[in-house]
DNA sequence: AAATAATTTCAACGATCGTTGAAATGTGTT
DNA sequence: AACACATTTCAACGATCGTTGAAATTATTT
């Protein structure tokens, strides 16, 4: 029983810190914010979670492991699908990477929201974008990268690794649900509409990736001369 | 020589405020440090703008207009180089939107660096990215939307605006120097090297653009069949 | 039931926050 | 010279910051 009181009371700490620390940074938020939205004293906060600093790491903590491994399953049910002579399409594979976030943000409304919110924030944070987001999900971005250039055999790494980069600002932005969207469209497109973002989000990555990756000189270059790789 | 001071002074205030606000967040700075890294008095940051948030306003004010209006004459030099008959590509509009932007980083090193990595933070912020961006970036926008249209005269107007979406994270994502692609690449590409976000950043998202508004389909199809227009 | 451990409450610490009024200094005009 | 005005310095205001020790309460084990 204490176990799981325990449980609750941490759960609600981190939901709110979560919601808060989304809305307006690390530094936007006190304490004493965090624990009246979460309806608990002030002191709980340091019982359960050591320092403000630790209760942000406990909230990216919690959920990265479960977004990264739904994608690594995602990227793997694409290859188990495919072998070396029909290798995965980039489209398959950038839709392995968003699908599964975008996807639970469509179904989920409340639970997950914030959490991508805060991830869009940290990620283009020269405090924390660099660190933080190279310890989370380095290791599974790397993986992505691994299919994308099997799929593209021919390219410069660096392109992969720049096409990545502009993929992860296209994702993380849309996570943020800003609203500019829908001033910009005035009230034709939203923010919040995850399945549009669903639907467009491969499509217009894959198309990047395979310009860049593999222009049009280079694609009948090969076609017409096999070179010496 | 009062007039020259005074903007001397505030120049000052308004270069460490700049710096500061994009490294750590509006609310990660205080005014007092701002002042010591402007090397004056706090009282001074009150006399010359009257509170934090108006020095925050006036840090992004000094610079929005002169990076919109180049960017307005690249995209009409683009479309006096053009007519009906000839629409301009999208590619020559993208590279409007962004070369003004990241040739300036390329070559003017520190001037406007903490600047455009302020705006990647701003961008994907839910306190300020929705009203902030907005306010001071939507007249342009409009206008190199209207110009993808014309590009793309079939195109859902939604696809347009989810492709600017891309195309604003894509951008500012690069613009805040985060350092994570460093890491990812072990070294192989520089966050901070415009120079090789600015090579291939427009075909990239131009290629997405018409992957989305134009899709093989409905090429395939305005080719057999030219319709009205 | 007694004892031990886990959780929660309460009150406060020193430090620092954004902001301000009033005095001191500098500058340009008569 | 005396004046008005712009700029800068200095000291301080109340509020709030992250954090903590110790007491009070609740839960678990003996």
């Amino acid at each position: 029983m204490a176990q799981k009181k325990k449980k609750a009371t941490s759960d609600r700490i981190l939901n709110a810190a979560e919601r808060l620390f989304a809305q307006h940074g690390f530094d936007g938020v006190t304490m004493r914010q965090i624990m009246r939205a979460a309806g608990a004293d002030v002191a709980l906060a340091y019982y359960h979670f050591k320092s403000k600093r630790d209760l942000f790491d406990a909230v990216m903590l919690r959920r990265v492991e479960v977004v990264n491994e739904m994608r690594l399953q995602a990227l793997e049910r694409v290859e188990r699908s495919h072998d070396k002579d029909d290798p995965a399409t980039v489209e398959e594979i950038i839709a392995a990477f968003v699908h599964p976030l975008l996807d639970q943000l469509a179904r989920n409304q409340e639970e997950w929201r914030h959490y991508y919110a805060l991830i869009a924030q940290i990620n283009n944070s020269p405090e924390f974008g660099g660190a933080v987001m190279t310890k989370y999900f380095d290791p599974l971005v790397r993986r992505f990268i691994q299919a994308l250039r099997r799929a593209m055999p021919d390219s410069d790494p660096a392109d992969i690794f720049w096409g990545y980069q502009f993929l992860s600002g296209a994702l993380t932005l849309t996570f943020a649900e800003t609203g500019r969207l829908d001033n910009l469209s005035e009230g034709l497109c939203r923010s919040d509409d995850m399945d549009a973002a669903n639907a467009r989000m491969p499509a217009f990555i894959a198309a990047g990736f395979r310009a860049l990756c593999m222009p049009k000189p280079k694609l009948a270059q090969l076609k017409a001369k096999p070179k010496k790789k």
